[in-house]
DNA sequence: TAACTTGCTGACTGCATGGTCAGCAAGTAT
DNA sequence: ATACTTGCTGACCATGCAGTCAGCAAGTTA
């Protein structure tokens, strides 16, 4: 009587699955850390077994490396097409599209992904290799390629910076730590990109 | 006869015990991280047995701060002084002892001690707390000092780095964290850091 | 509606490891 | 020598958790 004769248990979604279980396996990470998160939270977060977990991915390790490809690559790719896609002047460009992704990465996931690497990198090689060569090295690129072009075109003198584009956002690294761990100690991030940009700018501009 | 009645199973060394256990503990934690190290490891690096470390120190999360405390505050207390006691000039503090420290750190005790709490620190609050009042705001407050001074002897004008002193040291933490994931690709970290401290003091220079 | 495929469950296992404690032996006092 | 204190050991326990798997039921086919 109570029992109507289809409770339904589950429902068949083979597709949607590993989107919802990297998700449901980013927000926990973010809040515990790799380590200290049990794949069984995972599951329950994302409305399944742990079994079915493990069809999905063979071991929780694949499931991390899973999590971070997910954060990261989109985040790039757009970054990137939005880059080059760009007429500004080089100038122009540091001060606004630049600036602007700066000041959303401290807020973003990218910062847990950064959390993540900093925690267990060390541990999983690959998995900073392929952060290196599909992230790192790409985002290193692009600002380079930015420098370059103000150079040839006379807008930039040719200095220091422009073999050490990393240079450009290490503030943003910094920013974001800081939020980390110190979220309730008072820092104004946005001034403190803005100001740095200011200055390289104009320690570059010829 | 080879049994020459004492093979001597242990010595009491109460007093030099608790540092010598942090010392092993921090070892242990650079190579694995917290979460990965076994308090049995750090036992055996110590020379211990497991037990003993727990007369030592309650749980493996005191053990975890302690390390972090060892290390730290010698290092804190050693640049607080040595920058006080200093009768240079502004600009040739910031591009003498202060460069000199910014290019020490990413090699440094401290890169591990920083990836710990990247790591770590989001569980353990007042361990943030104390990192906090022991270093983090005591070296913004040294750097403030040394601005300020520029200011009023002449040297500086009074800009938005005033109140963003954070800016000064930003990218030593990016290169700690470059270095700390990264360590086999290149980047010339000195050199960064030279460029930087460049680039600040003649934004500020009236 | 019966036979079949496969997404999914959840109980179970094996093991790793944080933490305990009874007892031993190094040092000390007498 | 003998009695006593206490730094130290190592076997042990309890727990927590990654990963497995036999079987169930949702959906599909005929």
């Amino acid at each position: 009587m109570s029992q109507q004769r289809s409770q339904r248990r589950y429902r068949r979604r083979k597709h949607e699955r590993p989107d919802e279980i990297t998700a449901a396996a980013f927000a926990a990470f973010a809040e515990h850390g790799y380590a200290a998160t049990r794949v069984e939270d995972v599951a329950r977060r994302a409305g399944i077994s742990k079994g079915l977990m493990y069809l999905y991915f063979k071991t929780k390790e694949e499931l991390f490396k899973a999590v971070v490809r997910s954060v990261v690559l989109p985040r790039v790719n757009r970054l990137e097409a939005a880059i080059e896609s760009s007429d500004l002047s080089a100038e122009a460009f540091l001060r606004g599209p630049l600036l602007e992704l700066m000041k959303q990465l401290p807020g973003s996931p990218v910062g847990i992904v950064v959390r993540l690497l900093v925690a267990e990198g060390p541990k999983h090689p690959d998995l900073v290799e392929y952060y290196w060569d599909k992230v790192a090295s790409r985002g290193i690129g692009v600002l380079s390629r930015v420098l370059e072009r103000g150079v040839e075109q006379g807008e930039f003198r040719r200095t220091a910076v422009n073999e050490l584009p990393q240079l450009l956002i290490a503030p943003t690294l910094f920013a974001l730590l800081f939020k980390l761990l110190f979220s309730d100690k008072p820092l104004d991030t946005d001034r403190l990109l803005e100001t740095h940009i200011d200055m390289v700018v104009n320690y570059i501009k010829v």
